[in-house]
DNA sequence: CCCTGATTCGC
DNA sequence: GCGAATCAGG
């Protein structure tokens, strides 16, 4: 594979969104993340704030300091609006998720979905969640990315998602 | 062990 | 210029 001007293009643009070399490289394809790393340098593009980070670190948005939890015992159902721009429309989507006790989600302001790496199907591996996002038929589609322990197909909160007991089931106990 | 970027150096 | 090997780090 040779660096085309429309692949390095995309490797700039990718690159100043804070991707990881190694995700670059699987949306380049035919190359390494050396090989991306390496591209990146002769080009002299900025490097990373800190050295030796970890995931997008630069990119990766800062979470206000959260806002304690209201202590309620009870599970309690909460909608949130997701707002996404497709084209010149506006896509509202509404999730209704359960949520228990001490769930490791944040309810605060507009943060509500854990972030995700926003993987390409083709970067998925044997520890990353393949909870998918989006519409498949969609340009933007992606998975959700995120470390999923133990050879689970999903990370600890899509997990939760996945095999959700029914609320029946959950009231038997 | 998984991952990250940085550097070196033979090609 | 390229990128695998290596290094340094979280």
């Amino acid at each position: 594979m040779n660096w085309t001007d429309e692949r390095v293009e995309k490797l700039k643009k990718l690159w100043s969104e804070g991707l990881s070399a190694s995700q670059i490289a699987a949306q380049l394809g035919g190359v390494s993340r050396n090989a991306v790393i390496g591209k990146v340098h002769r080009l002299s593009l900025p490097g990373r704030a800190k050295a030796g980070g970890s995931t997008a670190a630069a990119a990766r948005p800062k979470r206000a300091t959260s806002a304690p939890r209201a202590p309620n015992y009870a599970a309690r159902s909460v909608t949130r609006t997701v707002t996404r721009t497709a084209g010149a429309t506006a896509l509202k989507e509404e999730l209704a998720v359960d949520l228990t006790i001490d769930q490791e989600l944040q309810i605060d302001r507009n943060i509500v979905l854990p972030m995700s790496r926003r993987l390409e199907l083709t970067e998925l591996t044997e520890r990353t969640c393949k909870w998918p996002i989006g519409d498949p038929l969609k340009e933007e589609f992606h998975f959700c990315g995120n470390d999923s322990p133990e050879a689970s197909p999903y990370c600890t909160f899509h997990a939760r998602l996945a095999y959700q007991p029914s609320a029946e089931r959950r009231r038997m106990r």
